[in-house]
DNA sequence: ATATATATGAGAATGAGACTCAATAAGGAT
DNA sequence: ATCCTTATTGAGTCTCATTCTCATATATAT
C-alpha cells in the first residue's frame, strides 16, 4: 500500500467523521494487496494468519466504507455471496463465470459499455453502475463430461 | 393458460417422471397470467387469494422446474431475492433497475447479445445464460432531491 | 490527560431459500 | 374402480451470509 493510498484513505474517514484504526488500515492493506475475487472469509482467514485481531462484523463495515471510497468493488455473481476486488490495480470489466468450477475470467468491452451508456440515455437513466455476467462452461468443464466439480461451483446456496 | 402451454407442461413433467398437481397446475397459471417481475412471496399471496393451498416450499420447487422448462426466467438484480417472470410472452431481454424507487424498464440490444457471444467463444466457454442489469436513477427520481422513496427500493437485505 | 464520540467483537437476529419427513395423492397396471 | 409404487406436499426446521445490538475499548480534538 502507497503513502498516496494511505492518506487517500484517511482523507475518505475524515470526510464522514470516521476513525482510522488498526482494523482498518489492516483491511485495507490486505485488499490492496490481492487482485481476486474474494469474499469476505477470504479475507477474514487472511487476516487472522497475519495475526490481526478482527472480526467478520468489522470486514463488512469496512468494506463498505471501502467500497463507497473506491478502493474496492463489491461483486454479486450470483451465488449468495459477495466478492470483493481490488479497484484500484484493475481497469473497469465485467465477468464471465464457469458454471461447474467456479472459474472467473474478466472481460472489457467499449461497445457493449458504450451501448449502456446510450440505452440509459435514451430511458432518461442516470446511470449509477452496472451488473454483467456471463455464465457457462469454461473450456475445461466443457470436457469433462458429467463428472464433479473442481472446485467451488457457482451454485445458489 | 392455453391448452398448448398446458400440453407442454405436462410434457415437460412427464419426461422427468414428475407428476402433474393441482398446486403446480395454479402456480403455472399464476406465473402465465402475469407479466411482471415477482418474487416467491407475490406468488404465494396471489395463490392464497385464490384460495388455492400452497406452501412457499412449494412454489419454489415448481419454479424450478418451469424454469427448467423454460416458462419462465429466474432472475437475480441483487437485492437478496428472486424474481420470476413469465418467459413466453415476452422476447428476451435485460433489465434496467432505478436505485431509488426499483422501477424496472427493459431493454435489449442487438449488438450488446453478439457481442456476449463472441466475448464467450474467445474465451473458450460455452455461453449458458447471461445476467445483466443498468442500475441508475430514473427520469422521476432525478428530479425528487433528496425525497423519500416510492415503493420498494432496491437496496440490499 | 480528559472528554466524548466512534469502533469493536461476541453473539444474537434476520431472512431467503433449501431440507426433512410423515402424511397425502398421482397415475400406471390390473 | 382399486392397488401399489413412487412422487409431492406442507409445516416446520435448518443453513448460511450478512446485519444488528450493546457493552467495552479506543481514537482524536482540546
Amino acid at each position: 500500500m502507497t503513502t498516496k493510498h494511505l492518506r487517500q484513505f484517511k482523507d475518505a474517514l475524515k470526510q464522514d467523521s470516521l476513525r482510522m484504526t488498526s482494523q482498518r488500515l489492516a483491511i485495507l492493506d490486505d485488499v490492496l494487496g490481492s487482485e481476486e475475487h474474494r469474499e469476505c472469509d477470504d479475507i477474514y482467514l487472511s487476516l487472522r494468519q497475519k495475526k490481526v485481531p478482527v472480526s467478520r462484523a468489522t470486514i463488512y463495515r469496512t468494506l463498505d466504507i471501502l467500497e463507497k471510497a473506491g478502493f474496492v468493488r463489491k461483486m454479486d455473481i450470483g451465488d449468495g455471496r459477495f466478492r470483493y476486488e481490488n479497484k484500484l490495480a484493475q481497469t473497469h470489466h465485467d465477468h464471465m463465470i464457469c458454471l461447474k468450477c467456479g472459474k472467473i475470467i474478466e472481460f472489457m468491452d467499449r461497445e457493449i459499455e458504450r451501448r449502456q451508456d446510450q440505452i440509459a440515455s435514451d430511458n432518461g437513466f442516470h446511470l449509477v453502475k452496472h451488473s454483467h455476467q456471463l455464465y457457462g462452461l469454461c473450456g475445461a468443464c466443457q470436457d469433462l463430461p458429467a463428472a464433479e466439480d473442481q472446485s467451488a461451483p457457482a451454485s445458489k446456496a
